[in-house]
DNA sequence: GCCAACGTTGGC
DNA sequence: GCCAACGTTGGC
């Protein structure tokens, strides 16, 4: 099993709205950078785990948790010209975007901010805090998930 | 293949 | 709203 962070601005996508969805499950639709698509496409395993990510936002932090419950398939957002998150250079034939569906888990106890994990060293290679990083799926080894999850 | 211009992300 | 970081685009 894996484990993953994704990041969501709550105006747009909060964890809130997953929970709210039917059978608490929806597909992560509108990432645009191949790194996090690889990673979707590549890596994501049924059952993975997943700390919802809210970013851009008052105090961006994890607030809970999903699971993985589809693994990677085209990103069909990206075909549809009315959509946000069209792209023309996306062929239904030879998709560039995907996407996985996840499914609401729980809410942490209490948000862990971003400002927090910085101030732990034993997350220094952690991406999320590295200085610069925009990926909005990344993974996160089984180490700093414990130790975050213990934070709580 | 280089790199300047431009667009986006996301913390603050 | 500002701006640093960094990915993408496109001219050459």
């Amino acid at each position: 099993m894996n484990y993953w962070l994704m990041k969501s601005e709550p105006d747009e996508y909060s964890i809130d709205d997953l929970a709210a969805e039917r059978n608490q499950t929806a597909h992560w639709d509108g990432v645009r950078n191949y790194q996090a698509r690889n990673m979707m496409r590549d890596q994501m395993c049924i059952g993975d785990k997943v700390f919802f990510y809210h970013s851009n936002t008052a105090e961006p932090g994890i607030v809970g948790i999903a699971g993985v419950v589809r693994t990677g398939y085209p990103d069909f957002t990206a075909f549809d010209r009315k959509d946000k998150h069209y792209d023309a250079k996306s062929d239904p034939d030879n998709p560039r975007w995907y996407m996985v569906d996840v499914r609401y888990v729980r809410m942490l106890k209490r948000v862990i901010t971003l400002s927090e994990l910085k101030t732990h060293k034993q997350l220094s290679d952690f991406p999320l805090v590295r200085r610069g990083n925009r990926l909005s799926v990344m993974p996160v080894s089984k180490k700093d998930w414990d130790f975050i999850l213990a934070l709580e």
